[in-house]
DNA sequence: AGTAGGACGGTTTTT
DNA sequence: CCGTCCTACT
């Protein structure tokens, strides 16, 4: 993984047609063999997959739908490209989203082609990382030298915090982690300080939010530094701004290839178009037609095409042709999900249009899930708009495949429960742990789940969660790192400045600070000079003493010490690796060990350089991947991967789809929901479970949920409404039998179509729909859509609380908070309690409750009532969920 | 300099 | 309700 390390030199290439490494080519002829025989690498693809491959030239865009060999096509794309001699390695661009993604293409690229081959495509990898490497190139066209450092997060928000501090703002009333966001948000979008907004530049600090994302651009500029989002923008500014340095890449890639192309964001979007050449022009020439190109000789697409960039930028029709767009985006609209962060479905939507006559290629077949699973995530997602269309099918055809499993449970234990007992069935039938994952929505789900699966002594693994870079002592050791590399690293260096605690406080940093700033010198420096000045008391003096000598002893170490080495004396030195050993602290232990993993992954580096170089981009932690273990994950870090048995709970209204999703998100919101639960079900190879509850306690408060609208998606023929089967009495009232809200099932449903009236849009034979949800456990689920649960989700808006100020929503699902702590606009407060309207009980009336039975009330705050319920204990209910009796 | 206690927030995550 | 983060003490 040292790809981008060595640099190759710009225009390594004769300008002849590319003969391919001799290893690739005689691969090649050897597999050829025949005439009619195809090379081996294209053997086992289907029709689609294989057009797919072979269209090479023109723009392309291959819709794969989960599960139907994207990854494939696009490896042995490439490999194609290079048996044919169509390009050298180094002139096929092809990005990724993670770099997971990036190292398993590299991988099987490998496989296909030959190991050793691999490490010659430099421009694999992801938009980022190939962001960086075009920037390195060209730094001095962004205002940067080729050293830069690029900021993690948790650097941007503290600079910022200093930018909002130096305006004499109030850094909590306009918090840099928000303005963070926003930056965040205009560089997805490609937009600078002069593009935003006027509003977007208002909003934010007294109207002064241009001001201050200037300020930070500025800033970041002075210490030769960018953010995640400059490693698109800047390129994106550099290619716009010289005409010439695009050219070079023009002629350079000669093939590009994307990945999840429905994740791209507006940036992505215009470096790839940049990069793509004038897609504009394109609209002149209607034939850009495929197959009229296919049988092109090879010479003309690779070493022919030197065409001046600007005539044809004029879109002269002979240029065009000539400078044909070889571009293949491969991605799924219905697994589209990452809208929140800036992603842009329709980038993937507008192809053809985008890049005029592009041949779209939908692969369809799919060779994970059962026909079941498929037909139910077909049905699902066939309720979006907006979409290509596409029809998964399998060939596959066993009548053991059991059907997709809807369950019902009590609440989020019971859920757990009986999920912990199916694993264990599953278990015994010998499956593999490992082939089992369960899939949230949210993250505050998986603890009913590990604190059940602890207790069962089940195994069990977390995957997403904080990462190993973003722990504590490994960004401090980074941060020492940082500033060895390279003395301009003012932010790293005020991170460790005081670590391990040196009695350098706020005002001597302030000092550095300042000096800093007025020598326009590094802090380090800055620092050094205050230590030999007598303008700090002696202790400060003889701490900043020790720290400028050790940095610059570090420094001269550098050159000669490998790097490890040199690693692990600054930790020992500074006295970081003792600061942990002294402390009893619980954690303690483990960070020492972070901290020896991190000193061992150093050691697949060439150089200090080197390792943060990837550090900053490729930080990813394994995980324990060792013994067997059921996988506990969320929906969205779920893509991509896939399971035999998949346990999705938690499909109730207000969780998912979730309510903020909906507020905010609308309908393109609800979609976007519906994606996810699309790629939720398409994980599944062999049994899918569903899970929704009738009961959920949200932030303390126990609320009734109705089942998700998605369940009445799923269309009949594929589903199986499950018994729960547990011996824990199903869905039944642990405190008390029969008091059952009874006589209600059946309501209308707030959200419109019953599943009892009739069947979502594209349902098939609505009629039977409702025998087949008709089970005893449906029923009873249904039974518990009460007036109480209706009232709280139908009249959210009613019920809701009025809003103050900007942003305040209603965040919580079902009744939500109704009261509201003081708030602010404009720094006025401007309400305490608004909606704390009184409840219409009393303390001490008896009521009942669906979940807890009979008690009498012992407190009331606002709509929140404690009951002492005879059975049940304490509980603390909203108002709306108990009756008087 | 370290911690107790109040305020706040509570969807999803990459680089 | 619970966990995190920041402030304000000692």
């Amino acid at each position: 993984m040292s790809g981008f390390s060595e640099d190759m030199p710009f225009f390594d290439e004769p300008n002849a047609r590319p003969t391919a490494p001799s290893g690739i080519a005689a691969r090649a002829m050897a597999a050829r063999g025949g005439q009619n025989s195809a090379p081996d690498y294209l053997k086992g693809l289907n029709p689609e997959q294989r057009l797919a491959v072979e269209t090479t030239e023109g723009p392309v865009l291959v819709l794969a739908g989960a599960g139907t060999g994207k990854t494939r096509v696009l490896t042995t794309r490439i490999a194609h490209i290079l048996a044919t001699g169509k390009a050298f390695p180094s002139q096929i661009l092809a990005v990724t989203f993670t770099n997971k993604a990036a190292r398993e293409m590299k991988q099987r690229i490998g496989i296909l082609i030959g190991e050793g081959n691999v490490e010659g495509m430099p421009w694999l990898g992801t938009f980022h990382s190939i962001g960086v490497k075009l920037l390195r190139r060209h730094a001095e066209l962004a205002g940067l030298r080729s050293d830069f450092t690029i900021l993690d997060t948790d650097d941007v928000v503290r600079l910022i915090k200093q930018l909002i501090q130096a305006e004499g703002l109030d850094d909590k009333r306009w918090p840099a982690k928000q303005f963070a966001q926003m930056i965040d948000g205009w560089k997805n979008k490609g937009q600078g300080p002069a593009d935003i907004a006027e509003g977007d530049a208002r909003s934010f600090a007294n109207g002064k939010g241009r001001e201050l994302y200037k300020a930070y651009q500025e800033r970041l500029q002075t210490l030769n530094a960018c953010d995640f989002g400059d490693l698109l923008c800047h390129p994106i500014r550099i290619f716009r701004a010289n005409p010439d340095v695009l050219k070079d890449y023009h002629r350079r890639f000669k093939y590009i290839l994307v990945d999840e192309y429905q994740d791209t964001n507006t940036a992505q979007y215009m470096w790839l178009r940049l990069l793509a050449q004038r897609p504009d022009a394109g609209r002149a020439a209607t034939s850009t037609d495929l197959r009229s190109s296919e049988g092109r000789k090879p010479d003309r697409a690779s070493a022919g095409q030197v065409a001046p960039a600007e005539a044809s930028e004029r879109s002269s029709h002979a240029a065009v042709s000539e400078n044909k767009v070889n571009i293949c985006c491969v991605g799924d609209d219905d697994q589209s999900i990452y809208g929140w962060r800036g992603a842009e479905v329709d980038n993937i939507l507008r192809f053809d249009k985008d890049f005029p006559g592009a041949t779209i290629i939908r692969l369809e077949r799919n060779y994970r899930s059962t026909a079941h699973i498929l037909g139910a995530a077909s049905h699902l997602i066939a309720h979006n708009e907006g979409r290509f269309g596409k029809t998964l099918f399998t060939d596959r055809n066993d009548p053991e495949d059991g059907k997709v499993n809807v369950h019902a449970a009590w609440d989020s234990e019971e859920e757990a429960r009986a999920i912990g007992e199916t694993i264990e069935a599953y278990q015994r039938q010998k499956h593999n742990l490992n082939d089992m994952a369960i899939l949230v929505r949210a993250s505050f789900q998986m603890r009913a789940f590990e604190d059940r699966f602890i207790t069962l002594g089940l195994n069990y693994r977390v995957i997403g969660g904080p990462r190993f870079y973003e722990r504590m002592e490994i960004r401090d050791a980074l941060a020492f790192f940082r500033v060895v590399a390279n003395s301009g690293d003012d932010l790293a260096f005020e991170r460790i400045v005081n670590v391990p605690k040196r009695g350098l406080g706020e005002a001597t940093i302030r000092q550095i600070h300042d000096t800093a700033r007025a020598l326009r010198i590094p802090m380090l420096e800055a620092a050094g000079n205050l230590a030999e000045s007598d303008e700090l008391k002696p202790k400060p003096r003889a701490a900043l003493r020790e720290v400028a000598a050790n940095f610059e002893r570090w420094q001269k170490a550098l050159e000669t010490k490998p790097h490890t080495e040199l690693a692990e004396t600054i930790l020992e030195e500074s006295g970081y690796t003792d600061m942990w050993k002294n402390d009893r602290s619980a954690e303690a232990p483990g960070r020492l060990e972070n901290l020896k993993e991190l000193i061992r992954s150093m050691e697949e580096y060439e150089s200090l350089r080197s390792f943060l170089e990837h550090v900053a981009l490729v930080m990813d932690a394994e995980q324990n991947a060792g013994q067997d273990a059921v996988s506990i994950m969320t929906l969205h870090s779920a893509k991509g991967l896939e399971f035999e048995t998949v346990f999705l709970p938690g499909w109730e209204e207000g969780l998912f789809p979730h309510q903020r999703a909906l507020d905010e998100g609308g309908r393109s919101g609800l979609e976007e929901e519906r994606r996810l639960a699309y790629v939720g079900l398409t994980r599944a190879k062999k049994n899918l479970h569903i899970w929704f509850v009738s009961n959920r306690q949200i932030h303390g408060l126990w609320q009734s949920t109705i089942p998700s609208r998605f369940l009445e998606e799923l269309p009949e023929s594929h589903v199986e409404i499950a018994e729960s089967g547990n011996s824990y009495g199903g869905y039944g009232n642990p405190y008390g039998g029969g008091s059952f809200a009874s006589g209600r099932g059946g309501r209308q449903n707030p959200y419109g179509a019953s599943r009892f009236d009739s069947v979502g849009a594209n349902a098939e034979k609505s009629g039977a729909f409702s025998n087949t949800y008709s089970t005893p456990g449906w029923q009873r689920a249904q039974a518990n859509r009460t007036e109480a649960t209706d009232r709280n989700w139908g009249t959210r808006s009613g019920h809701q609380v009025e809003r103050i100020g900007y942003g305040e929503t209603d965040s919580g699902y079902g009744a939500g908070r109704t009261s509201v702590k003081g708030r602010t606009i404009d720094g006025e407060l401007v309400a305490k309690s608004v909606a704390d309207k009184p409840s219409p009980f009393s303390v001490g009336d008896r009521v009942f409750h669906q979940k807890f039975g009979n008690g009498n009330i012992s407190a009331i705050e606002g709509n929140k009532l404690t009951i002492d319920f005879d059975k049940a204990g304490q509980k603390r209910v909203l108002d709306g969920f108990v009756a008087a009796v």
